[in-house]
DNA sequence: CATAATGCCGACCTTTTAGGTTGGGATTAG
DNA sequence: CTAATCCCAACCTAAAAGGTCGGCATTATG
């Protein structure tokens, strides 16, 4: 259980152009210098979070990535997501179906209060909050 | 980040323990049957287990497993901990050291919080909360 | 003592995932 | 036209997940 360095990155990235505010696109280079992480994986990073909604992309010369929209309206539970897939810790949580022993499974409590403090938690926080360095609660 | 089998079989092998009461061991086998979880597999994660001083195991032909000690006296944390180390997400995290931009670094942030509601989460549960199927908060 | 049920342990195996790299193509400002 | 950029499919290697196998040590019981 532990946090991709895929996520890990994202989340880097997206906190950069946060930052960086929303002049002129940034170019993909830049980030990858800036925050230290290998442009051509970082390239695939963000292809996700361009399909998951949360960046745009401009082509030539000038071109690079924006968020897609404000950074308040970005948690990072929607990073994680678009990144990882669904947020969910374990199969039988989501999905009713497929284990017999779901009417008295105990585990299955533990598993669902689980996904509850981690969605909370992530949900929680924007990427505005992040670059304003004031993590509400 | 998905909890592995090994985790979710451990714990549905402790909640039988914990619901099977102290009187006799419990022998592997019947564990492995009752829950539907290969026995080899079991075996390896019933080493952890003890290993980690949650259960105790007594060898021969009446022999079997027990919790080391009463089902309140274990969270649910305990269990994750021993089969999968410490909990924490990112490496970052309890490591100071050796991130350059620790002093600046906004994903922290994050990570800290998450580390924080997720052993929150399973601290806050023991075995004796399962077999009761009641749940606190 | 012999036996059989149990736990203990090290070695091995297969599949999936993580964490990338490589090479080429499509866009576009200057 | 050129150079900087994004786009994309294919490939690669190492590690982890999820087990399996075979043999040894212990012990209650007949």
């Amino acid at each position: 259980m532990r946090i991709s360095s895929r996520c890990e990155y994202g989340l880097r990235a997206m906190v950069y152009l946060a930052a960086r505010g929303d002049e002129r696109p940034v170019p993909l280079p830049e980030i990858a210098a800036e925050e230290g992480i290998p442009a051509p994986f970082l390239e695939r990073i963000l292809a996700r979070l361009r399909e998951g909604g949360l960046v745009k992309a401009t082509r030539g010369v000038t071109g690079g990535y924006q968020l897609a929209r404000g950074s308040a309206g970005i948690a990072v539970g929607d990073i994680v997501t678009a990144l990882e897939g669904p947020l969910s810790l374990v199969g039988c949580v989501p999905d009713e179906e497929g284990c017999v022993r779901a009417e008295s499974c105990a585990s299955r409590v533990v598993w669902r209060r689980l996904d509850k403090a981690i969605s909370g938690a992530l949900n929680g926080i924007t990427l505005e909050d992040l670059t304003r360095e004031a993590v509400p609660r």
